[in-house]
DNA sequence: ATGGCAGGTTATACCTGA
C-alpha cells in the first residue's frame, strides 16, 4: 500500500498539481490538509475521474480543511472535533480490509512560544494533549493503523536547518517536541519515515515561500509525519519526501511525503 | 537573515500560515 501525505494550501487553486502528484505516484491513499474549501466546493468529480472516487472531506470556509481520497472502498468514518472548534483538522476513515488512516492539520501555533500570551500557541498545545488522550484512550496499539498529516512540528534536530536558531521558533520548542513525543506514546506509534530515512540524515518537507531562493536557501523544516502502530512497523518498504514537487509551478510550500508498506 | 511571500475573504485591507 502507498500513502502520500501533503499539505496543498489550497486544494482548488492547486487541482492541477495533485492530479500530477495521483499520476506520477500512483498512491493507493492520499490525504490532503489546507484544503480551504468547504465540502461543497471540494473538487470532487475531477479526483474521482482520475481514478480516487472514494473520498472522505472535512471542510471550512478559507481555513483548514483535510480529506482522504482512495483507490479503495473507504468505511467506518470519522471527523473528530478538537478543543471544542469545527475547524476541520482531523478525518479518519479504515480502508477497506486494510488499517484505520488518521489525517491531522495540528494548529500552527502563532509566533511567540508561550501559551501565556499567545492564545493559538495555547490551543496548539491543548490540541496536541486531546490528541495524546484520546488515541490513547479509544485506539489500541494492536489496532493497524497509520497516522499521516502536517503536525506543524519538527522534532529531531536533523529535522530542521539550524537546531540552534530554531530552539525558541514555534515548531522546534522543546515543550512542542515534547508534547508531539507524548502523542506518539500514546499508541506507541512508529515513525515510518524515520526507519527508513536515518536520523542522522537532514529531512524537510516545508521550505517558506519568502526565501528567494528555497532550494539554494534550503532553510526546510520536517512538519508532515506519517506514523504507524506497532502491527505495521515490519511492513515499512520506502519513505521519501517528494522535494522535487516544491519546485513545481505554483507549488504548495509544503511537499508531499510517501511511504509503502506491505500489510 | 527570518520574513523578504502566498491564499482566502461578503476583498480592494486583514487574517492566517510557520
Amino acid at each position: 500500500m502507498r500513502i502520500v501525505t501533503w499539505n496543498i494550501n489550497s486544494v482548488r487553486l492547486r487541482l492541477p498539481l495533485v492530479l500530477r502528484l495521483l499520476q506520477e505516484m500512483q498512491p493507493d491513499v492520499l490525504c490532503l490538509q489546507e484544503t480551504k474549501a468547504l465540502v461543497d466546493v471540494f473538487p470532487t468529480g475531477p479526483l474521482a475521474e482520475a481514478g480516487w472516487s472514494h473520498q472522505l472531506v472535512a471542510g471550512m470556509k478559507g481555513y483548514n480543511g483535510v480529506a482522504i481520497l482512495s483507490r479503495l472502498p473507504i468505511e467506518e468514518t470519522v471527523s473528530r472535533e478538537f478543543c471544542g472548534r469545527t475547524d476541520a483538522r482531523h478525518v479518519a476513515a479504515r480502508i477497506d480490509g486494510g488499517p484505520e488512516v488518521h489525517n491531522f492539520y495540528v494548529p500552527a501555533g502563532g509566533d511567540v512560544p508561550d501559551p501565556a500570551v499567545n492564545d493559538k500557541f495555547a490551543h496548539k498545545l491543548d490540541f496536541l494533549a486531546e490528541m495524546t488522550q484520546w488515541l490513547g484512550t479509544e485506539r489500541s496499539p494492536d489496532h493497524p493503523m497509520i497516522l499521516v498529516g502536517d503536525l506543524n512540528i519538527a522534532p529531531l534536530e536533523t529535522d530542521v536547518w539550524s537546531h540552534k536558531q530554531l530552539l525558541n521558533v514555534v515548531s522546534h520548542t522543546p515543550v512542542e517536541v515534547e508534547a508531539l513525543d507524548k502523542v506518539q506514546a500514546s499508541a506507541g506509534w512508529i515513525d515510518a519515515v524515520r526507519k527508513i530515512v536515518p536520523p542522522e540524515e537532514r529531512l524537510y518537507s516545508w521550505w517558506s515561500y519568502r526565501a528567494k531562493d528555497w532550494s539554494a536557501a534550503d532553510k526546510g523544516r520536517r512538519l508532515d509525519h506519517v506514523w504507524v502502530t506497532p502491527p505495521l512497523d515490519g511492513g515499512i518498504r520506502h519513505a521519501e519526501v517528494i522535494r522535487d514537487a516544491r519546485g513545481w509551478e505554483k507549488a504548495s510550500d509544503h511537499a508531499p511525503v510517501v511511504v509503502d508498506l506491505d500489510l
